[in-house]
DNA sequence: ATGAAAGCGCTAACAT
DNA sequence: ATGTTAGCGCTTTCAT
């Protein structure tokens, strides 16, 4: 018995090699079957495979992604992981990376500084993401920048890059919030307030932006204060409100560029004994799970948040398998859309008058 | 030339060799600099560090996991990330570990069945984690069996087992419960109802147990049907409130095994047309950040989230480095404790009679 | 204090 | 179709 096999016994844990002599094969072949590579004849992958099981033997990553240069890590990166949109992206994108054979590397603090961007930079590089998903939805070009000149494939959501390596998610907001919008004013609105987001963030800018086409689409006059910046939490949706509340034209509706803004606005309404959908209707976006619970049951623009996991995930195995294929400058899918659409609720109603 | 440099120069990617030539030294010199060891001398580490800082250079985690055997990442499990309580937790999990050098391996999917478990656990073994934080707080005792059988370290909330790999973090129920009920009965309540979560979480059991108690001590009677079972969900809280609405003797007060549950009660009892807290008085648990922009504002027993998070990678650190100490049989801490609160806001007020 | 050299467990040439 | 062997980038004896 050799000083190796002599090791593993002792420790317990079964190698490759321990696998290889209890199926008297070579390790080689242990490692073609695991792979599923190069047709191994059946009987042999049959005594290698009973041996595996036998010896509940698994790979260890680290020498696999070693001598492989592939990790099967993929990085995620998303802001804000209080407003539960994002945990129930994670999920979904976890589900499917894991049923994948991937692993996730999830960065979910508040990105606000230099040294952050350099710490999440330096994570994903030191343990070899093979692509990231930036779903902070805006921003934070300086973490890109890193990682694209590490050459590490990336996806992005509303904001394209004229880079190879870099793929755009397109959220469809413009039929979401055309469905809003027209919802509201065939109840009879005409004054229709907006609470915008980060400007910093893309997605918030194109949320603005889709706001604005529709409304002018339907022939509503939008004044100027009616747009009011907020920042995607609750209590930025309740400031916001108050701002409108104190405006001597006031809106009967209110669009939020997203749930949490809404749920704010909904605090703010009750607060000044403003009853909704009687006295003010308010329409959130994103449709997370909590809106069915708000009082009233939130009126909001859903965005497929699945299909989104899901085009993060495509997006990046696309281009994972591209950069180890032989042909390695055909051109591949680089942009994936996602949908929204209006979920009717209850804080939405006809304006008093 | 080597043709090892040639490669390194082509790739653009620096390895300890690079470093070696730049900082004329060994790799075993730069090694040791890296790793703050042995006493490299102050002139020959400097030059080292020059080199790196130089190259931009950091080190290849898997082959440092392969060769040294500890792979730097802790498994963190937790159930239902759809509840805002958990991704809480893992941010500031997240921000403790990631400031020691340590990654994440997140588990967020709902735990059902005995292939998740397996997938869970395999995920664990085959990226080598060397501990992990199931928060799941209760049950899935096939969880721990299967790790602790391959010697990982583990902690564990409201659930301690006889094992020196496992540590144990108890969660002081009984204070916040307490007060929780001492408010109510200050408040002129005797009909006190509770919302109780799943029986196979051990946590929920210890909630249950906590508020039988703290009632007994005040001398409340509980009636039997004012015990109901939900399933820590906002669908769970709102049937179990309707449950509650359909006894001849109602209660007047309802203390909820977490704040889902009673942001369910909270749409429970708007339906029925009942006036919080003039009609009922509702209390939750864990104190998550939507709870001050419910409405009204939820009354919770709040739960130190971020201890529970620094305990928990206290615990697991402290499991490690025994593992590697020279004395390992030294015994060492296994039980933590984190502390519970009152929150008053506005969901509780005096019985209408 | 520093360096040389032997692997960590695996994959991928290269041989047969 | 299967085996042999040379490393992947690093840590860690063992020399010096």
């Amino acid at each position: 018995m050799s000083p190796r096999s002599s090791r593993n016994a002792s420790t317990g844990k079964p190698d490759i090699r321990t696998v290889a002599s209890l199926a008297r094969v070579s390790i080689a072949t242990v490692s073609r079957t695991i792979n599923g590579s190069s047709a191994v004849s059946e009987k042999l992958s049959k005594r290698v495979w009973k041996a595996i099981e036998q010896l509940n033997y698994f790979p260890n990553t680290h020498a696999r992604s070693l001598v492989s240069g592939r990790s099967r890590i993929l990085g995620i990166v998303v802001e804000n992981i209080t407003n539960p949109f994002f945990p129930e992206l994670i999920a979904s994108f976890e589900e499917i990376a894991v049923a994948h054979g991937y692993e996730l590397l999830v960065s979910s603090g508040n990105i606000q500084n230099a040294a952050q961007i350099e710490t999440i930079v330096r994570r994903m590089l030191e343990r070899k993401v093979e692509g990231v998903a930036v779903l902070t939805f805006g921003s934070e070009e300086s973490v890109l920048d890193q990682l694209v000149t590490h050459g590490i494939p990336l996806v992005l959501a509303e904001f394209e890059v004229n880079n190879p390596r870099v793929s755009t998610i397109l959220i469809d907001y413009a039929t979401g919030m055309r469905e809003a919008v027209e919802h509201l004013v065939g109840l009879g609105h005409k004054k229709v307030a907006y609470l915008a987001g980060p400007h910093t963030l893309h997605s918030a800018e194109t949320r603005l932006h889709c706001f604005e086409s529709s409304t002018a689409a339907c022939g509503l006059k939008i004044r100027r204060e009616w747009i009011v910046d907020a920042d995607h939490t609750l209590k930025g949706g309740e400031a916001g409100m108050q701002r409108l509340l104190q405006l001597e034209d006031r809106p009967t509706a209110v669009i939020c560029s997203n749930d949490m803004t809404a749920i704010g606005v909904l605090h703010a309404a009750h607060l000044a004994q403003l009853r909704v959908p009687e006295e003010l209707s308010v329409v959130g976006l994103d449709d997370i799970a909590f809106t069915e619970f708000t009082l009233p049951p939130l009126t909001t623009i859903g965005l497929a948040r699945h299909d989104l996991a899901r085009a993060a995930f495509d997006a990046l195995r696309i281009q994972v398998e591209a950069g180890s294929q032989p042909g390695e400058f055909a051109p591949i899918q680089r942009s994936f859309e996602v949908s929204t659409a209006l979920v009717v609720r209850q804080s939405t109603a006809a304006p008093k008058s």
